[in-house]
This record gives C-alpha cells, structure tokens and sequence, in this order.
RNA sequence: GGCCCCAUCAUCUAAUGGUUAGGAUUCAAGGUUUUCAUCCUUGCCAUAGGGGUUCGAAUCCCCUUGGGGUCACCA
C-alpha cells in the first residue's frame, strides 16, 4: 500500500507551495487506495506555536483535503527519537563531538578563507580520550567518506552526489539532546510506514543525509519524488512578499476551493489539453512521474478563469452561503435565484460578486460624471418620465420579462431605439454605464425603488443644470 | 563560490526521432448583448545559442549562455 504524507512545520500559515505538495501527495495516496498522513513538525519549541497548527488544519478544511488516521507530532515523539539515538551510539555508527561552536566557526571561517568548502573535519570521530570539561556534546553521524550517493528520484531521475563534495559527519542531535531535522525526518517516514515522499525539490540536497541515516539504522528507502517549486513573476522561489501566500487569504478574496486545486495540479502537470479537473478526475488522473522537471511561475490570470469558471457552474444556494462571509445575505431573498444568476457569469470572485450585488441592492449615492453626460443629452428626462408613466400604470410586474415589456412599450410609443432609455435607466439604476440587464435589475429592486431612483437621477440633472 | 537541478509562445503546458510545433490563460479584432461581463469565431506569439549523432532532432550527446535551488547545534 502506498503511504504518503504532509508534513508541515508550524511556523505560520499554511503556504501556498505546501498546499501543491500536499495535494499532489494526497492525490498520490487517493489515486492508489493508499493513505495519506500529516506529521507536524514542532519540534523547534522557539519557533513554533498552537496557533499555527492549527491554521493548517483549517486551511486543510477549507480545501478537503482528508487525512488518514491521527496527527502525528513530533514534539511527542521524544523517546523515541531518543531511543535511535542510543542505538546509533551503540553501534558505533554515530559518537559524541565535543567541538565547542567558537571552534567550529573559526574552522568553517579558515576554510572559506582557504575557498574550501566549510565542513565538520572528524576530529571527534574516532576520539577515545578525555572529554574538555564544560561542554555539552552534540551527536554526529559517520557519515560515508567517500564514493556517491545516489538519489533515485521519480520526477527527475537518478541524481548522483559525490559524497567528498556534499557531506560531513552532520550534527543528529544538538547539545541540549534535541534532535535535528534530518534525522527525525528519517525515523518518522520509516517508523509511519511512508514509502512514497512527494515533496519540493528545496528538500533535494537533503535527501542524501537522510539516506544516511536510512542505512545507518538499516530502514527501508522511500520512493524520493522533488516537485520543483513555484516561481514568482521574477522566477525567484515565492515568499511572502509576492503577495497572497497563504492559503486561507484566497478564502477571503472569495475564491474558490475548486478553482484553487484545479489550479495547483496543473502547474507542473498536465492531462493532455485538459484543463478542468474535478477532485475525482484528480484522483483518478494524477500520477507523479508525469510532473514536469522545471520550476513553474505563478501566474493569478489563469486563477481567475478557473475560479470565474467554477463560479459560474455553482448552484445558486451554495453560492448563496458562501457569499454569507462576504456580507452578502441571500439565501432567503425572494428575489435570489434572479440575483445570482444575473451576477454570475460576471465576476472573477466571491468579493467580486458581493461588490456588483451590493451595487444593485443599495441606491445609488454618486453618478459617474461621464456616464451622465453620455446618457443624458436630448430628451433623456422625459423618456425617463414617460418610462416611470408606464412602470406605475402597469400591473403585475415581477418577472424580469415583465419590466423588458414595460421598457418595449415605451420605446414603440416614443418611437426610439433602446440606447435611448437603456442609458439613462442605466445610470439610474446603477450609477454609470455598467451592469447587468435592466430588467434584472427592476425586477431584483421592484417598482417603488426603481421609481425612487429614477427621481433621484432626475432631480440630480436638475441640480447640474 | 562548491554541489545539484532546469530550459517549447508573456504565462501554464502538449508533442517520449518524422506534426503546417497542438491546447489553455493573457492580449487584439469581429459576432452576440440597449451597456459591461459571459459566450462564440478569428488572430498575434515559442523549441536560448553553438556544435555533433541521424535520411530525419524540440526530442539523443557535448559545449556555451541563462535561470533556479542548496550549502546551520532551522525545518
């Protein structure tokens, strides 16, 4: 069974590159009938806190994303590091280096000087002597001095590292006992059954010390796959400066979950000419090895179409509730299944779509200078009087078809074309020269208000001239 | 700087030795729409450069150039 995982440290928020690889390892799992765990690696007890764990399991909710079984976090797992720790020393495979930090600086500084690569020298390797008092030791590795290493990596192939050129006897345990990165990385995949590790390739040049330490304690190697990262518009790795970063900002911004998916899966990879995927077509399309080796750029315009995409293929009482966190009430508007489907096919966001509902629902306060120009020069005013004759004298009006026959009416009588009326009304209604249909429009307000804002514009041209 | 990775339209990508180098987004034009948006049609735009191998190269090899990642008692 395939067994992949995410495994986030919590610094922050959940990033927007985490959210790909653990997509891309949930789809893996998924695609195979296999499982897909999540480790929290708080193990840096300065650098971590609660919150931050528990804003990428919300952002986990939003997305549905669903992980199996129980959360493993390492700040639990002391002992058992602890335990491998011993065992490595036992062994013989692993010792204790006395070297204090000053001393290991004023060597990695010679080394640079003499433009040689900085690395521990070994001088506790083989050390069987008195320990220097007053130092608390860390643990190092023996790692491999000499030969390759190999990494067998399912996107970009076999990776070959000379072992002269990338390792030292690296630090596993720091001088207060607490573990390094690589080597519980390595003990966690292991002891969790992980045997298929999807993740970015900034984690590349780590791999080969956790083989390392894979041998050393005689674990089975996981398949390595390296996702290589998102760029942003100047191909550099994306931070925090390029904008949203973190996942739940795209919530507020109104987008979708969906969109936001289908968008990650595509960057790297590809079904063909396909470009919407549903989360079952995910499931069932996905395959790492078909991830593209180069990194790719970030780029929101596509986003946008996804989400405008998904926006307009949502039901109106879903659409509905979602736009409850943007303000906007409808779910028991009368008049909702008119609203949304006049606004749907025309914004790009949820933020987006609460803006152009909230310009239809509330009265204008301003007019656009030039669409008042442009709309009412000649008899403007008095279509617009004739128009409001007609509206009050005609019963039943309800339906958006309804005030459409109001409007044709009036335009047959006067003998003019609909531009005549169309702007005017327009720029009653709505304040400038853009928006949905008209007859969507009075048939959401209704007759009261669409009289009073006919007025209002009219008395407003009054007060300009 | 050492090591490693990468290189097809502006962007996401397809084409696993033989295609007029395909699709999508963006942009532009036209159509639809009283307007805007949607939608439809059309168009613009790419194999980084140089050498090989081959009847034939975007595809395989080498070099150059360019870009990226990484080099902690962080994860």
């Amino acid at each position: 069974m395939i067994i992949t995982r995410f495994a986030p440290s919590p610094t922050g928020y959940l990033h927007i590159g985490g959210l790909r690889t653990a997509l891309l390892s949930y789809l893996w799992a998924r695609r195979n009938g296999g499982k897909f765990v999540l480790r929290i690696e708080d193990t840096d007890q300065s650098r971590n806190n609660e919150e931050a764990a528990q804003a990428i399991l919300n952002a986990f909710e939003w997305m549905g994303l669903e992980y199996d079984g129980e959360i493993t976090y390492q700040s639990q797992r002391g002992d058992i590091y602890k335990q491998y720790l011993q065992q490595l020393l036992d062994e013989g495979k692993a010792y204790y280096c006395y070297m204090s930090r000053e001393e290991l600086d004023a060597l990695r500084e010679k080394q640079t000087a003499n433009k040689e690569r900085p690395r521990y020298d070994g001088r506790y390797r083989d050390f069987d002597g008195t320990p220097p008092e007053g130092i608390e030791p860390v643990i190092r590795i023996k790692a491999p001095q000499e030969g390759t290493i190999t990494v067998n990596d399912g996107i970009k192939g076999d990776i070959t590292f000379n072992v002269d050129d990338i390792l030292d006897d690296f630090i596993i345990a720091r001088s207060d006992g607490a573990p390094t990165y690589n080597f519980v990385v390595t003990i966690d995949d292991a002891l969790m059954g992980i045997n298929e590790v999807i993740r970015g390739d900034d984690h590349l040049s780590n791999t080969p010390k956790q083989m390392v330490v894979y041998k050393a304690l005689g674990l089975d190697l996981p398949k390595f796959y390296h996702v290589p990262m998102i760029h942003n518009q100047q191909g550099k790795k994306l931070s925090k400066r390029d904008g949203a970063t973190d996942v739940m900002a795209y919530k507020e911004m109104g987008y979708l979950p969906e969109a936001l998916l289908n968008f990650l899966v595509r960057l790297g990879w590809s079904h063909g000419d396909q470009e919407i995927f549903s989360m079952e077509e995910m499931k069932s399309l996905f395959d790492p090895a078909d991830i593209n080796k180069s990194a790719s750029i970030y780029n929101v315009e596509k986003l946008d179409w996804l989400n405008a995409h998904y926006i307009k293929n949502l039901d109106n009482a879903t659409l509905a509730t979602l736009l409850e966190s943007h303000d906007i009430y409808l779910l028991s508007h009368d008049k909702r299944e008119i609203i949304l489907d006049a606004i749907k096919e025309r914004a790009k966001t949820l933020q987006e779509m609460a803006k152009l509902i909230k310009e239809i629902l509330d009265t204008p306060t301003e007019y656009d200078p030039k669409a008042m120009k442009k709309a009412f020069k000649g008899e403007a005013v008095s279509v617009l009087e004739s128009f409001i004759d007609k509206l009050q004298s005609t019963p039943d009006l309800h339906l958006p078809i309804d005030y459409h026959a109001v409007m044709e009416a009036v335009v047959n009588d006067l003998g003019i074309g609909f531009g005549k009326i169309g702007q005017p009304l327009r720029v009653a209604l709505v304040g400038k020269l853009a928006g949905p249909g008209l007859d969507n429009i009075m048939a959401i307000i209704g007759v009261e208000e669409t009289t009073k804002r006919v007025e209002n514009v009219i008395a407003a041209i009054g007060e300009a001239t």
